[in-house]
DNA sequence: GTTGTTCGGTTGTTTTTGCAACGAAAGGGG
DNA sequence: CCCCTTTCGTTGCAAAAACAACCGAACAAC
């Protein structure tokens, strides 16, 4: 139980509240506290989901399954993280994946519409709460806007560009550090490593860029 | 000023508020109107962005720049479109784009951390203008989820088995209309148009699949 | 009926990618 | 210092994509 509260007050969700306040919001919000054993699903596709889940103890698979029944690992969840919200904050939406239990996991269920709806009685940690909840959907939206704007290029060697040129302004300069190694970088833009790399390289002898494993310096013309 | 509020009303920020409300919610965020001639920056990239923007009148380009200075045109808004708003909603954020009056524009600007935090008169208003913000940010979210799923695919028939298998699953049947045509599918997937025709007819004749148009059958082996 | 436009399919060529395999360099322990 | 692992660069090849150009059908306007 001392667990407990360690693992929300470190979560986004209940960020900057004290262990009080996370327990009159929780009472507030009327929480519900579920078990799940390994192997089970936390939340099944095609449901309606009105409720944020946090996962409290154990990992969770985001599993996504298509038309022909093939299915695809889209997250691993580890314990304090925050999943489903974006569908149960779109009222009438229906989940477009599972979520499994990898292991043993215990799960906390916020209602949506309550966090969104202040108390009568009007608790003050509750604007927190809808602070940090706005937080997390803006924060996700910006940076998978970001990431669209990569992958949306045509070309590895444009969609390099477009992270390299992003990354620099988010630095302010044209030397900075990524925080991905080769294979991570490849992931994120959805290419194949070493043809990322062998294009890396062809842009440096071309007098782009240099580079030294993650140290980048952009040169421009 | 008739103008002004019909507008409002049909933004999704505003909508389902009566025009009264409007007003009331509007003083007590003290909303600001600004007006911007053709070709001015309504909001500037790497800037620090408080305010949510509303586009009242006029045409306006969202635009990205990148570190050698190519620009590249994001998105057109029109009247009643939000902006911004997850920049405004994301503290100590920085605009990685541009906002561009393409013709003369209004604009309405709401400082978003007033919006999240209800005032102390408690104007009932105010929870539903909390809701609908909550809900364009989780709706954006599930939509580049989506797009994000479809485009992190290799190949332009793996694209389009995610994008059609989806579509299948949220029409909960194997026969559906997508609602667009193959430009706008290969836009929307980014990929090259006649390509991606070539691959449905190939997929076509391998039997994955029947179409007319935007018409689609999916078959299961 | 004719014209113009939009849409989708087809083809051919060039470029890019994915994939697999290998080797060199870097870094961490024992 | 050596062993082992991780990380990157490199290469060759087959598959796929981008690009451009063209054609035919459907449809609306004149």
């Amino acid at each position: 139980m001392q667990d407990f509260f360690a693992i929300l007050k470190k979560s986004p969700l209940f960020g900057g509240l004290k262990e009080e306040e996370i327990h009159t919001v929780l009472n507030c919000l009327n929480a519900q506290k579920k078990s799940y054993p390994k192997g089970s699903f936390i939340l099944h596709l095609g449901e309606r989901a009105e409720s944020i889940g946090l996962l409290l103890h154990g990992r969770a698979h985001v599993v996504q399954e298509d038309f022909w029944g093939n299915r695809n690992l889209v997250t691993e969840l580890t314990a304090g993280q925050v999943f489903a919200e974006s569908y149960a904050c779109t009222p009438g939406s229906i989940l477009q994946v599972g979520v499994l239990a990898a292991e043993l996991c215990d799960v906390l269920f916020l209602d949506a519409q309550r966090l969104l709806t202040l108390c009568a009685s009007g608790c003050a940690f509750h604007t927190r709460l809808i602070h940090n909840l706005v937080n997390i959907l803006a924060q996700k939206n910006l940076l998978m806007n970001e990431k669209l704007t990569h992958m949306g290029q045509r070309t590895t060697r444009q969609k390099l560009l477009s992270y390299l040129s992003a990354e620099a302004q988010r630095h302010g300069r044209a030397e900075f550090d990524v925080p991905f190694n080769r294979q991570q970088l490849a992931d994120y833009l959805s290419v194949d490593r070493s043809a990322m790399s062998a294009e890396l390289c062809k842009m440096r002898d071309e007098g782009l860029l240099r580079f030294r494993r993650s140290h980048f310096v952009l040169v421009d013309g």
